[in-house]
DNA sequence: TAAATGACAAGTG
DNA sequence: CCACTTGCCATTT
């Protein structure tokens, strides 16, 4: 079924280690489908505070966090502080130290 | 049925 | 590093 996709990113994201990070390209690439980073921000944007996931751990490719809106921006930045994650000053993360490799550790 | 939308990404200058 | 463009693709209008 196409509901496989969003069932894969729902149980991905689920498995993001506090304090790691995934980009929205990444989670859709684990889960099947290497162009569906846009698809992947529509799931959490819709389901995400429900289902009670780690949304916060999912950011762009940039490193950078993607919420147009300042209050959800600022509260994403303070979950990911909260677990460890350093910010840059120009409030950017380093993908190579954060961002999350399935099986290479946990 | 067609056009617009968006928590994206990669390429270019 | 920033600004802009192009490619993407399911869901909404």
């Amino acid at each position: 079924m196409a509901e496989e996709f969003t069932e894969k990113v729902v149980r991905l994201i689920r498995s993001i280690p506090k304090g790691k990070v995934l980009t929205y390209g990444g989670v859709a690439a684990l889960a099947g489908n290497p162009r569906g980073s846009r698809q992947v921000s529509r799931i959490l944007h819709s389901m995400s505070r429900k289902h009670r996931l780690p949304w916060h751990r999912v950011i762009n490719s940039k490193g950078r966090i993607s919420l147009p809106h300042p209050s959800d921006y600022e509260e994403q930045r303070r979950l990911l502080e909260q677990e460890g994650v350093q910010f840059s000053l120009s409030e950017r993360i380093d993908l190579g130290t954060y961002m999350w490799i399935p099986g290479r550790e946990e």
